[in-house]
DNA sequence: CTGAAAGCGCTTACAG
DNA sequence: CTGAAAGCGCTTACAG
């Protein structure tokens, strides 16, 4: 019968891997390498006692397929691309680590791409990672990255924003309203009887105009809003630049009784400039930030904030990508998982 | 002639990508595929004439190999598995940010691995890595894994460890000496007059118990080493640990003038929990920490602290294996980038 | 220095 | 529900 003879390739073969393959479980399992493949990758259509004797023998050669060569055969690897602006804002890497960790799982990789807040890095970073036929891709988008969008479609390749609820139809997308959280802030500064309030952002990118509009809608509404209390720096966001921020808008304008910063690291350079300069958070001036930092508890005073759910996003937008790639129906368009205004002593 | 016919696969195939293939520019080129193969890789044995008409040919028809064809017939995929402990410490972003810039210019992706400081868990990471058969590994150790580097010999996978200047011939490593910068801190502390010096850890992975041993050392040398002036905490370092550790030590040990933190983000925590306590630094206490966090220029005072060549070492780290993959030799076995003492207002 | 053959380890597409 | 055949797009190993 010749069981369990295994002759690998014959007189002129090349080396091979010393790895089970599909052959050899299939082998072991009395069953063509066809109905191996089907069984391990669970279709529903193979006979249950042989998919148990092919699970068995697999198990027993200790089998893990060949990403290669699945990849090859069926032009699709298991990769899950995912990109971000930046890993200096530990916003993103919450996002990436819970993504990451729920793709894993499901056995698939990640490779991350930095775009740099950069539109055409990150298409060329699409392009990129598309040659490695990536079974999915995870997005922080930036703005109407409509040949991002086009690419994606053309290789159908599924694909999930992240960071945001949009309300464009043809995208699926987990995130939350940056409108209405920077909304909210700017109504509770509001209700704590501040009437001149500034909003200072950096960076300038999608998100932080969004939190721009929240913040713009709200005052216009009450009769407040003042183009001068804008403070817009595109340069990358830092503690530094928060300080510096803070400096020109105190020395500037000095009537202004509340800042808005449009993350926690501006606001954390804010507070400290505040102390050093002498100047008393809340009863001169209210900081306030956005995304609850773990360090934003712990200032001098400590910081209220728009605590935002990043890790869910991350793990949720995996899950989404998920069903996508494996073509089940996914269970939303666009996920909408809410913000929660942190109320603390700076306000 | 036939030239420029172009048939795939004829009547029974199955569907291609559409993409340039290697026969095609070996078809356009006129030689083999064999040839067009070598040329492409930039083997030296084929004539330079040929190897011309080659590039050129791929240059026409955009070809880009195909990850996974190669990957299968070469046993070697185009993948760098980096392996950091956590991503919540912005030491590791830098590291990771630096090498994967390096690695993909070299057309390598990198793929991220968290080890969450638990050797069993980089043991899992490297073995499931390793499956995919990574051009190489970039680590960050966790001590003598001593399984983990034979798991990698087994596959003939090269490797290098961040962050430490390793002292074992066998290991490529690009670093700097832990202990020396820990030590040059504790000496700093004593020449700025302190005599009663802590020495404050969390997380106690083996480059924090490096920093406690060129304290301990320098300390013993001067006869002020007390074992009750080691504060060790194996949970994860944050800022809000920082600032509790602080409070126990100033309310149980007055008389200690100094706390050498393991890292900047401790040491932040401290400073505010002075700050809160109305604690003057550095005249009740001076605060030093570790890494050159850019927040910390920022802190009230400025925080004096060591500065790690992080983003340095992640590029020299990457290049380094770089070398290893083309099996050119190596410029280093250990490479030593040193380090830098920051010193500003709270010590 | 160059090439025809074989093979890497899977899956697609087609028959039964 | 199952299988024999062909093929994915490259490179290794061997001849010349």
């Amino acid at each position: 019968m010749n069981e369990g003879f295994h002759q690998r390739g014959g007189a002129g073969s090349r080396r091979a891997t010393g790895r089970a393959t599909l052959s050899d479980v299939a082998r072991l399992a009395g069953v063509s390498a066809m109905t191996a493949s089907r069984a391990l990758r669970g279709e529903r259509t193979v006979d249950a006692a042989l998919a148990e004797r092919v699970l068995a023998a697999a198990q027993k050669l200790g089998y893990v397929p060949d990403p290669a060569a699945r990849a090859l055969a069926s032009h699709r690897s298991s990769h899950v691309a995912v990109l971000v602006p930046s890993l200096t804002n530990a916003l993103f890497v919450d996002l990436l680590e819970a993504a990451q960790r729920v793709l894993r799982g499901a056995g698939f990789q990640t490779l991350i791409g930095i775009t740099h807040y950069d539109a055409a890095e990150e298409e060329q970073l699409v392009r990129e990672q598309l040659l490695h036929r990536p079974a999915g891709v995870l997005l922080t988008g930036l703005g109407d990255a409509k040949t991002t969008r086009q690419l994606l479609a053309a290789h159908e390749t599924p694909c999930v924003c992240m960071m945001e609820a949009a309300d464009d139809p043809g995208v699926f997308s987990v995130g939350f309203s940056q409108v209405d959280a920077a909304a909210a802030m700017t109504r509770h500064l509001l209700e704590r009887g501040r009437t001149r309030i500034a909003f200072a952002a950096a960076q300038l990118d999608p998100r932080t105009l969004q939190r721009l509009q929240g913040w713009r809608q709200v005052l216009g509404e009450v009769g407040r809003h003042d183009p001068r209390l804008e403070w817009l720096d595109p340069a990358p966001s830092s503690v530094g630049l928060g300080a510096r921020m803070f400096e020109q808008i105190k020395s500037s304008q000095p009537e202004v009784d509340a800042i808005f910063f449009c993350n926690d690291d501006l606001a954390h350079g804010a507070l400290l400039a505040a102390l050093r300069m002498g100047i008393e958070v809340p009863r001169q001036i209210a900081i306030a930030g956005f995304n609850d930092l773990p360090e934003s508890a712990h200032m001098v005073p400590p910081l209220t904030t728009v605590r935002t759910p990043r890790a869910e996003v991350g793990e949720q937008a995996a899950r989404l990508l998920l069903s996508l790639i494996r073509k089940e129906p996914p269970a939303a368009t666009a996920l909408d998982l809410g913000f929660e205004l942190v109320q603390r002593a700076s306000t």
